[in-house]
DNA sequence: CGGATTGTTGAGGATACTCAAGTTAGGTGG
DNA sequence: CCACCTAACTTGAGTATCCTCAACAATCCG
């Protein structure tokens, strides 16, 4: 269902930033627009990357399943972001999944284009780059979670991170406005979906979260930060 | 102790692979090199980045620190690695500290000319990007390893990635040809120095690392490989 | 040679996992 | 619209891994 792109609808997309409205609409000639029904997969970790993307809307999650079969996310795509760069890597096939969590709608460039892009146009080259430094940030920022905190915090972090990424405000709290299931946090925080329950469930108690089937709403961020930094006795 | 540089000195340097000799020149005319002894700090945390680097010879750590003190080792830099590219993440600080763990040289450069070389010179730029790219995937691979297993497993990793990057062949193995102590591996892995004791001695009872203060050499590689992948019962 | 850093090893205990059984919510089809 | 089925979730009990605490040994450096 391929179909092309007015420059309107990326005004906000951080990788057309800086750039004068003739580059935009030379890009955007090359792209496609495509509708991802939730639950269908965009693309399969092992598959030949032949396409790039920017989620225009809707909500990715992108998972790697080990030899043994089991998965992490690796991250949330949230509208704006690129996903699918193989190329940038140096890689030839996806090293992830991505897969729809809600409906979602994402331009698509053939890989064929990328280096055409790239040498045409140092802007999107420059804000390319950002965007895999902001990731590497991100990386570092989780890899120090796993190695100096425990569970109850990592998992703290996460929702934060889900929180300002993907939250809206409501009257009583930020709801994390996609399905989120409770194996998904564990598989974000390298635990099991028993502890996150666990966890979850003392911190409703509390009254800092409220839950539900799939269903997330933070009612108080700041004492979540709290549990996060470590200032609280915490809540298990 | 600045000084010029000679263009026959980065030959094999990633950073810049597919210049000409004129723009190499170019280049290396901004850059002074720097000795660093064994135990010399390069740049702190929270500093003001005020320069970028390429490692000529020598090994760095990368490491950050918690607020409560805790260190996690980032990376190893390994002769040929950018290293302080603060910029490229839009930051104005380091995010860690780096030391010489052996005597080492570095290229240095102004942070006042990223700039200008990110936009004259496209091949830096997309060097830099792969440069990234790489450590990028590291950044996931390590993130995997922290969710997916156990210790024993992670310290696997860490010794055979210590050896593929750091590591000298030697008449009966592989070589660790700087300074390693447990703690370093302890803070690559997430656990405590106890725990990579007992693992290491271990390993070394069963023939396939033989250890010393800060030594390390790799006897059977092969084991080693099967235990980081789980295919077998483990050592200890 | 003496102090400091690094490493070893043991005992005990906490965190979080596994295993297990059940409950709730939501979607589907009759 | 209700009954059913499945996926998501809850909760408990037992246990393994790994951490903490502690004391000591080895190695290096000045």
């Amino acid at each position: 269902m391929a179909m092309t792109v007015h420059r309107s609808l990326v005004a906000a997309v951080p990788m057309f930033a800086g750039m004068s409205e003739a580059e935009q609409d030379d890009i955007l000639a090359r792209a496609s627009s495509r509708h991802y029904a939730g639950g269908t997969v965009v693309f399969e970790q092992g598959m030949l990357a032949e396409n790039f993307y920017v989620l225009l809307s809707g909500r990715l999650r992108v998972t790697q399943t080990t030899a043994e079969g089991q998965q992490t996310i690796v991250r949330m795509v949230n509208p704006g972001d690129l996903f699918g760069i193989a190329r940038a890597l140096r890689r030839t096939d996806y090293p992830g999944t991505a897969l729809a969590v809600i409906d979602s709608v994402a331009l698509q460039w053939p890989m064929t284009d990328w280096d055409s892009l790239v040498e045409g146009h140092p802007r999107f080259l420059a804000n390319t780059m950002l965007a895999m430094g902001q990731r590497l940030q991100e990386a570092h920022t989780r890899l120090q979670e796993f190695s100096t905190e425990e569970v109850e915090r990592r998992v703290a972090h996460a929702v934060l991170r889900l929180a300002n990424q993907g939250g809206r405000k409501e009257a009583d709290g930020i709801r994390i406005d996609f399905p989120i299931s409770k194996q998904d946090i564990a598989e974000m925080t390298g635990t099991t979906l028993h502890t996150v329950s666990r966890i979850l469930t003392a911190w409703e108690k509390a009254g800092v979260v409220e839950g539900g089937r799939q269903k997330l709403l933070v009612r108080e961020p700041h004492r979540l930060f709290l549990i996060a930094e470590g200032n609280q006795p915490g809540l298990l």
